[in-house]
DNA sequence: ATGATAATGATATGGCATTATCAATTAAAA
DNA sequence: TTTTAATTGATAATGCCATATCATTATCAT
């Protein structure tokens, strides 16, 4: 990947403009936008370039396929709509967890997901 | 299922006695030490029923693939050593999380996975 | 503008967890 | 003990995500 294609810069895009982690085909979805006969695995290859090159980085849910945002953010969490599916950043955190593992059992780091409903579906769900 | 077969009891004894999440695998290679001979089949046609019984639950980690525990504990999260990828069980929580979710969000639930050194990795990297 | 070659799009293939198939076995009712 | 049918073990089939292949297209140094 060392040319500047029209597809990779409208994956990257995607990804920055969405502002929240994307699985892959919700990248070519977004991507599609811009260049509309854009295939999945171009969407695959980008992904996997911008990660090694340290623009992307991969987020895990539990039970879900990897979800893609730009790097470099600092540490944050996620939140899961669990009626919409998408997943967005959470940039507050609870804190040291060292104290919540079992003695002997050293803590390094820590993932938590939030679940509920975003601010568009609990918003259609109150009318 | 409607039979207890030796199989079904070692698989509900080898996920109760590990006290601890396990994968299908996991399942197989402890369940063997009582009935040497079982099939991986056997693990997952029998843990899809214990499921549905309500005899066992489902643990999903980021990343990983399903692991199942006794079902029935109270609210808990989960540690992974990072070293031998087993997963055990935390009873503390941080405790209440809506207010980390952005403003028009609502929290329901929410998953804590902790990361670090279990006790036995931990022991052993200190000699 | 041209040429070398990287990147794309369509799709076949790979990898892996899980499920389906089926003959042989085994539980358990009679 | 005999009988009946659920269960097992071996393994083929499935499903899904991701990667590889390859002819075509597009980038960009010259």
């Amino acid at each position: 990947m060392e040319r500047n294609t029209r597809q990779r810069t409208a994956i990257r895009d995607a990804i920055a403009v969405a502002n929240r982690p994307l699985l892959a085909q919700e990248v070519l979805d977004a991507a599609q936008t811009e260049v509309p006969g854009m295939g999945i695995a171009t969407v695959y290859r980008n992904i996997k370039s911008l990660v090694e090159e340290a623009v992307l980085q991969e987020v895990r849910l539990p039970g879900d396929n990897p979800r893609f945002e730009i790097a470099g953010h600092k540490h944050h969490h996620h939140f899961q709509c669990t009626q919409c599916q998408r997943v967005f950043d959470v940039h507050a955190c609870p804190g040291d967890m060292s104290r919540l593992a079992p003695k002997g059992f050293t803590v390094e780091n820590h993932d938590l997901t939030l679940y509920g409903h975003c601010k568009d579906c609990a918003a259609a769900a109150a009318t």
